[in-house]
DNA sequence: GCGACAG
DNA sequence: ATCTTGTCGC
């Protein structure tokens, strides 16, 4: 069983104190002895108000081929508030997690990692929880400041935040098509980040892991009752 | 006060 | 995220 906790905040005034304390303890590089086997991806649906559908599909990182499936559906408590999305969705991972029986070497989620108001975005959040490397996969901006990428599939832009940091990229994974916005998680850098959702990326704009974890999502959602 | 605002 | 079918365009 993957035992990890979710400290429980009442409130959003309680959980940016927690952004602040966590973002201390994040970072933003590879370990020595990474070794890239498999990448999981990660999603939740929302079938009814206040119930959630969390799937996390784990890939082979050189095949892409499915590892392994795994969802669960639960009442989720926190609202949806911009810059407070780990607190609605972190929950029900980690329940979602605790049944999975492969260890995945990296984590993408979606949304941001550290291109977040405190740096701490559902990515990084998670990946500190987890104690491994993930990054953030999302479809349009939060924060920081960018200028448009290039329009061919690869180019990338520096997202940065008022002080002038690089904290994610605005990454064309498709020629011709809305960019998506990558920032590491926890246990990675943004050079690393780039490279590996351009790994990811086959035929569509949103990498693998988080595309196919959304089509599941969709999917599942209709097998659970309304 | 005004505009922005992951999913 | 979700409510929703077909349709225009690359």
């Amino acid at each position: 069983m993957n035992i990890v906790k979710f400290e429980k905040v009442s409130d959003s005034r309680e959980a940016i104190m927690l952004q602040k304390q966590l973002k201390s303890q994040l970072i933003l590089d590879l370990p020595k002895a990474f070794e890239l086997r498999t990448v999981a991806g990660v999603d939740v649906s929302f079938p009814e108000p206040g119930m959630g559908l969390c799937v996390i599909i784990v890939l082979s990182a050189t095949t892409l081929e499915i590892i392994e499936l795994a969802h669960h559906f639960m009442k989720v408590e926190f609202p949806y508030i911009s810059g407070l999305l780990s607190f609605r969705e972190g929950p029900i991972f980690l329940e979602t997690h605790a049944k999975i029986n492969s260890q995945p070497d990296l984590y993408f989620f979606d949304g941001q990692g550290t291109a977040h108001p405190r740096g701490l975005g559902l990515a990084s959040h998670m990946g500190l929880l987890l104690g491994k490397p993930s990054v953030g996969i999302a479809k349009s901006h939060l924060f920081g400041s960018y200028e448009n990428p290039g329009l061919d599939k690869g180019q990338w832009s520096p997202i940065k935040d008022h002080t002038g940091n690089i904290i994610g990229a605005v990454l064309r994974t498709r020629t011709g098509k809305k960019p998506v916005f990558v920032s590491p998680g926890h246990l990675i850098d943004i050079k690393h980040s780039i490279e590996l959702t351009l790994k990811f990326t086959t035929k569509y704009r949103i990498p693998e892991p988080t595309r196919l974890a959304h089509i599941w999502t969709q999917k599942l959602k209709r097998t659970i009752s309304i």
